[in-house]
DNA sequence: TTTCTCACA
DNA sequence: TGTGAGAA
């Protein structure tokens, strides 16, 4: 069985994910409603969470507790997303794994500083989010 | 008991 | 985002 699949595999409903986030099921579902994760359902309706998922939600987490907002966020994880693709199609799989990681967090950080551009909420002058 | 959807004094 | 209602 491949990692890949181990990690799609629906296995924990929303109690556990809440627990393992400290988001609540509001957020959580709140979050879904704006595709930023997409859980299994099982048959009674119930959302069934992947590694994956919870794994998208915790990055959420933190990217909220730095005042991104939802808009902004689905920025970051479709840029994010855009380069794995290029990566796998223009590199080899070795260059990808390096490369991947060091230079996903540059773009992740400028898209950060373009996200805030996008939705920042705070009000008051603090600026600490960008460094 | 837990989770789902819907709606808001 | 929280919270309560009513159903499954």
């Amino acid at each position: 069985m491949s990692d890949g699949i181990r990690r799609t595999l629906a296995l924990f409903p929303i109690g556990i994910v809440m627990q393992l986030t400290e988001l609540s099921a509001r957020q959580i579902r709140y979050y879904e409603e704006n595709e930023l994760i997409h859980p299994a359902r099982t048959e009674g309706n119930r959302r069934m969470f992947s590694f994956n998922d919870v794994d998208r939600l915790l990055e959420i987490k933190s990217l909220i507790e730095q005042g991104v907002n939802l808009a902004g966020i689905k920025q970051i994880f479709a840029v994010k997303t855009d380069v794995k693709f290029s990566e796998k199609t223009e590199q080899s799989a070795e260059v990808k794994q390096e490369v991947s990681d060091a230079e996903l967090r540059r773009l992740l950080r400028k898209e950060l500083i373009q996200a805030g551009r996008f939705g920042k909420q705070q009000k008051n002058g603090t600026s600490s989010f960008f460094y």
